[in-house]
DNA sequence: TGGACGGAGAGGTCTGACCACAAGCATACA
DNA sequence: TGTATGCTTGTGGTCAGACCTCTCCGTCCA
């Protein structure tokens, strides 16, 4: 029998707000980028207390969907979909996420991206891959820089697949292991082959070729976590064919505000 | 050049709560199932006001890390992990996610959870999986239940496949589906024909055939989706090999509080 | 034995004041 | 004339404390 009730989760005002800007969002009067009324004033609108409506606003925020401006004011998310930053970080906390875990999430999720990016790419993304490709090779020493042109990469492909739901759940993984990845450094030759990995995968998209473009981004992702944990203190690492024992081993969640 | 600062998106106080919160989990010294102290009392302890303390633990809420339950208490979140059940609702709402996409996101992923599971899966896992196959034919005349069978199916194997990161997407994904799927009237041989379906899954997982697993998983997805597609008011529903027109269509994200 | 009552504890909401940040504008100085 | 400084305004961030509502549970009475 299915329990009858979740527990809410939300609370009666939360709940308001978060259908208020739900209608909103649905009949288009509201459009990433946009921004708010002031919270003193939607507030009276609503006719809820603005600590209220903050509550809601800040579910909101959490849940990727409005980001807050100190001084400024409260906008309809612009960019990327993903979730929160920090939730699967929290998540990995509680749940303890691992490493190899996220490797093998993105390798599954992105070497589909890839193929349905070859099957539906367009002129236009092919561009911006090249472009990043072509960065890629000419800052082949500077690992800070690279990195992010390594996301942009990824990112196209995302978006060339023609499926922003799972573009949205791979931009979330990759934003989680952002931090980690930032600290470990790279050598010069390294980077000059993982270029010339991200070229191959480029090649395959460009010509259309779903399966070769799979293939290209599995062997990249392999690589890539392969070179991870070299970096990485004493982890072996070993992705087990049944469940590891439970001895700690490179956990996700760190504590860090920023 | 990277942006060197996204904006904050969280605030002092909150932050300070979160990682009040996430360091305990860290430290394993906060469970799931647990009981945080009571909002007064916490806020004290950390020095802020309650109204910050609960702007914080409304963050946590979002992020699908604890629930509260009124009149009772704040715990850490029991169950599956999942990102809260609003989240890929709104984002739909905000991205315009379609029907389509949802149904290509669970094949990619659950195909590869069907696999992974038939490579590590365990004896428990096995009887778990029987037993709602079993229950499925039992009660192949009552949709609903059905469908909490069906779910709890596929949890099972989400969990069987080890890769908890993996789970908790697809977890998203489901729920959020959930809504519109009870609400489809089905036939009484289109449920048996959907037992068929996962006991054909099972028998694969079972004899550890990673390969077939995800053959039936993809074929059973595709069914159900086409079923859907029937049942759904006026939608093409076409898989477009290339990005489709912007003509509204099935978009995901329907208001309704609970 | 069993249902009604009521208190204790916990979350939910409200009010209104005050703080902090960002941006624009006006004034004053070089 | 041009630039720098500083005030004003608008907006989010935080606080304090009072009061409401919900759950749970022990007690009392029929």
């Amino acid at each position: 029998m299915p329990r009858p009730k979740q527990d809410a989760l939300e609370t009666d005002r939360t709940n308001q707000v978060v259908n208020h800007i739900r209608a909103l969002l649905e009949k288009g009067e509201l459009r990433p980028g946009d921004r708010i009324p002031p919270e003193r004033e939607l507030a009276r609108t609503l006719k809820i207390s603005r600590a209220s409506l903050r509550t809601g606003i800040g579910y909101l925020v959490a849940m990727g969907v409005m980001n807050v401006r100190h001084g400024v004011g409260t906008f309809i998310k612009d960019g990327p979909a993903e979730f929160s930053k920090a939730s699967l970080g929290l998540m990995g906390a509680l749940y303890g996420f691992q490493f190899w875990q996220m490797f093998e999430a993105r390798l599954i999720i992105e070497g589909s991206l890839a193929a349905l990016a070859a099957e539906r790419g367009k002129e236009e993304h092919y561009a911006a891959l090249a472009e990043q490709v072509a960065e890629m090779y000419a800052i082949a020493d500077n690992p800070a820089d690279f990195l992010v042109h390594d996301m942009l990469f990824h990112r196209i492909i995302a978006k060339a697949s023609g499926n922003p739901i799972l573009a949205a759940l791979i931009e979330t993984i990759t934003t989680a292991m952002y931090e980690k990845r930032r600290k470990t450094v790279e050598r010069a030759d390294y980077l000059r082959e993982m270029a010339e990995m991200h070229r191959e995968i480029y090649r395959a998209i460009r010509s259309r070729n779903p399966v070769e473009a799979r293939k290209q981004m599995e062997h990249h992702l392999r690589m890539a976590e392969s070179a991870q944990n070299m970096e990485l203190p004493g982890v072996p690492a070993s992705r087990p064919a049944r469940p590891r024992a439970k001895k700690p081993a490179a956990v996700i969640g760190s504590s860090s505000a920023q």
